[in-house]
DNA sequence: AATTATGTACACCGAGCTGTGTGCTTACCG
DNA sequence: CGGTAAGCACACAGCTCGGTGTACATAATT
């Protein structure tokens, strides 16, 4: 981050202003909210002229919309590729949650922008289909009777422990994960 | 609402300031967000001059948390009070929601502000301990043999629905409460 | 009838927001 | 070396927002 000092003139920080304009909106609107967090707080962050956050994103919707397709990667997915455990091993290890995770920024975007058709609301929903439909595919592998509906039982208690631990400011996760160890152990026969 | 129809010279719309100012709150509020509603429509939907509204909350942020401190009435106590139904029914019947329900005001607002301190985010967490507490008393009466965390458990269902009904926009309640029959099964002996 | 509380109209302020226009500088690559 | 793409600083347009100042009008109380 702090590699490339000053430029030789005082100025310039180098070429990849696009990638840095995505890191500080990860940081930031995560830290602040989307509606909080200005272009030009942003830019400075990204040490980033504003003239060239514009050319890498035509507007503030669009750097939004790619801010959440950027997000996915290092946050879910690693869990169902553990190959060290069984199916039902990993539907709870879905419940792990670093605990520094300060809202789903999902359920974020979609209460702030508050537009159902705006492009990161629909992928908001895109993302949150998707999860459960993991969920379902491991509640199969794990056996599940009703696996559709196991998967979208536990999506419901990410999404609740997501916001719960929002509004109280307590991490909620464990109390999702004991109510999961029960729906699976219901759901699947032994 | 249209009773006063217009003043004798043409304007002035009666004593009710306060009320129809509330009033306006909780409509637009809800119908699209505390960020995203002015000062100017709020007065021009309460019929109220912008003065008057300042005269009567000293700012915006005043009128947000008296805006959820006047939201609770007639929306969970409700559940709670009713003599015909079994403690155990009382608690399934906190997931029977209208479905016109937009987002739990709470939640959004917690969101939205993004500011643990705000005095409205501070009511919000009130009032969802609030909620826990009186789902954990009727789980007591229920017979359960942990009620606090059966409250605890329920209060998450509600949140993640009401999480997940807005994200997606399809009503997630049904799903909570199939959770919840099945908490309520595991946590009363029979 | 006089007083007081309440409400009104409307212009205005300063701040912050998204987004541009312009002219210049630097880094890369053939 | 020379051309081009990428980045820069900086001012500014245009808008909305929360909030105020001022002078006036009406309603309830006494």
């Amino acid at each position: 981050m702090t590699e490339l000092e000053k430029g030789p003139q005082g100025r310039r920080r180098g070429r990849g202003a696009h990638e840095r304009i995505l890191s500080a909106s990860q940081q930031l609107f995560r830290d602040q909210g989307i509606n909080r967090t200005g272009m030009d707080q942003l830019c400075a962050v990204a040490q980033v002229s504003k003239r060239t956050a514009y050319q890498h994103f035509t507007s503030k919707d669009e750097l939004v919309a790619e801010y959440l397709r950027r997000f996915d990667p290092d946050v879910m997915p690693g869990v169902f590729d553990r190959t060290d455990l069984t199916p039902r091993e990993r539907l709870l290890a879905a419940f792990d949650i670093p605990a520094s995770t300060p809202l789903c920024p999902y359920i974020g975007a979609a209460v702030e922008l508050h537009d159902p058709d705006h492009p990161a609301s629909q992928y908001a929903r895109d993302y949150k289909k998707a999860i459960a439909a993991r969920l379902a595919t491991t509640a199969r592998e794990a056996g599940a009777t009703d696996p559709e509906q196991l998967g979208e039982q536990l999506a419901l208690l990410l999404d609740g422990a997501a916001a719960r631990t929002r509004v109280l400011n307590t991490d909620s996760f464990p109390t999702a994960s004991a109510i999961a160890t029960i729906l699976i152990n219901n759901a699947i026969p032994a």
